[in-house]
DNA sequence: ACCCTGACTTGACCTAGATCAAAGCCGATT
DNA sequence: AATCGGCTTTGATCTAGGTCAAGTCAGGGT
């Protein structure tokens, strides 16, 4: 993905554009909008913002994955969100946030200056729907993260989260889940509340069951969704009954 | 709590009435609640919201304490939060919740229609701009339960948890954290991600460690407070240094 | 007073996953 | 093409916390 390439995109072209916090904005707030924004890119492995740190711009993502996660004194790390295009960096009525927020690939946010964002937010009721809306979207997937780490298994962890991968990089159109996996087995790890080497152990035994088939490392298709769902260990049926 | 006398309460006069949804009401905006709200009580143990029924009504919690559960088709349960007086059941633009609401003890709620409740809100901001950010302190909260969840010890957990209680119940006036358990063995674990066993075992390794003092199995008192500090894991200074 | 009953404690044992340690693998660098 | 340095895999061992199984305790009802 070029930066320069995205430095010229309209609104209008953009990927996320029905998607993000500007989905429910008309042609006139679009472009209001298209004139404040401006794109920034962080290379894999930095840090975009730090806890505590005082917020200058909120952002989309528009290409790449950023990690939330936060660090006991001792080092201990947990990750607590994971963010994939269209998710949204800062929160009304907040200067800080109480996470690291790290690019885990290379990274194109659509910023805009905090300042003049929270001002546009009060004039513009749809900016402030979407993100009230996202962010309980967010509060149920914190709630389901919370079931997962407090009392699944790591098979069923890990079947969770590749699921989870599945529904969100699968197009409505396409139906071969062929995928990136877009994290170090050390950030899954923390994802999942595991260690490397059991992450490591999982996708070995889910490779011998023939659910997953790796290309290489970081390439991978479901082979078998139906066994997959079975292993997250969730209510498995979506009401088809055979 | 006497049911009958908090039907008669005024606003006014509300042990929550600054700190629930209608912190920021000004009088006025006051007396159409006060009109509109209805007093509800539920038995300990008895379920207030089934996850995925149809929310009749929206509530502010003014006495007692209720659980939010999840549960996998197996049975294992997770709870997912804890309402304690002015916290809130419902939200903007959902008419559903995902997870079970139950009475962990006698329990009042403030309530209203949910349909009536949700045309407020689009004409009152301060209802509305306090809900989010009661919801944003709910994600935070999440997220910090999702450390605990992922990577804290046995230990840390529990000692997380009574120091949750103490600040949520200690009054800026009073010092002696004397604290009343408000929920069984069972309970806490569920909402520890642990057994009911390992969480009795750590209540009396902190008796022992003469952290706590039970008289008798749900009262008790924290005699040595930066020792509990100490054992949550957490960055444990709040800026003291001796 | 005396059961019940449900909540709690304690002990013995077991296991999933952590920890420690050693190779493999592969892409980048020279 | 050889070396290097991150990942990743795999194996051996350890342990925190789960599981199973007795008890103990306290309060409420008859």
């Amino acid at each position: 993905m070029n930066v320069q390439l995205f430095d010229r995109v309209k609104c209008s072209e953009c990927p996320i554009r029905h998607r993000a916090v500007c989905a429910r904005c008309d042609e006139d707030e679009i472009a209001i909008l298209d004139k404040i924004k401006a794109y920034r890119t962080f290379k894999a492995g930095e840090t975009i913002v730090w806890r505590g740190d005082d917020l200058t711009h909120v952002s989309s993502v528009v290409a790449g994955i950023a990690t939330l996660s936060k660090t006991l004194d001792d080092g201990r790390m947990q990750m607590v969100g994971l963010l994939l295009p269209s998710d949204f960096i800062g929160r009304p009525g907040r200067k800080t946030l109480d996470f690291d927020v790290t690019a885990a690939s290379d990274v194109t946010l659509c910023s805009f200056e905090r300042g003049p964002f929270e001002r546009l937010l009060t004039e513009t009721p749809h900016i402030a729907q979407r993100l009230v809306e996202m962010a309980m979207d967010e509060l149920d997937a914190a709630r389901d993260w919370m079931v997962l780490l407090g009392r699944k298994t790591a098979r069923e962890k890990l079947a969770t989260f590749i699921e989870m991968l599945v529904q969100r990089s699968h197009l409505p159109g396409s139906d071969i889940p062929k995928l990136i996996l877009p994290l170090t087995r050390e950030e899954i790890a923390s994802y999942l509340g595991l260690t490397l080497e059991t992450v490591s152990r999982q996708f070995t035994q889910f490779r011998k069951d023939g659910i997953v088939e790796f290309t290489d490392r970081r390439h991978f298709t479901v082979t078998d969704h139906a066994a997959l769902l079975e292993a997250t260990g969730d209510d498995a049926d979506g009401g088809v009954i055979v």
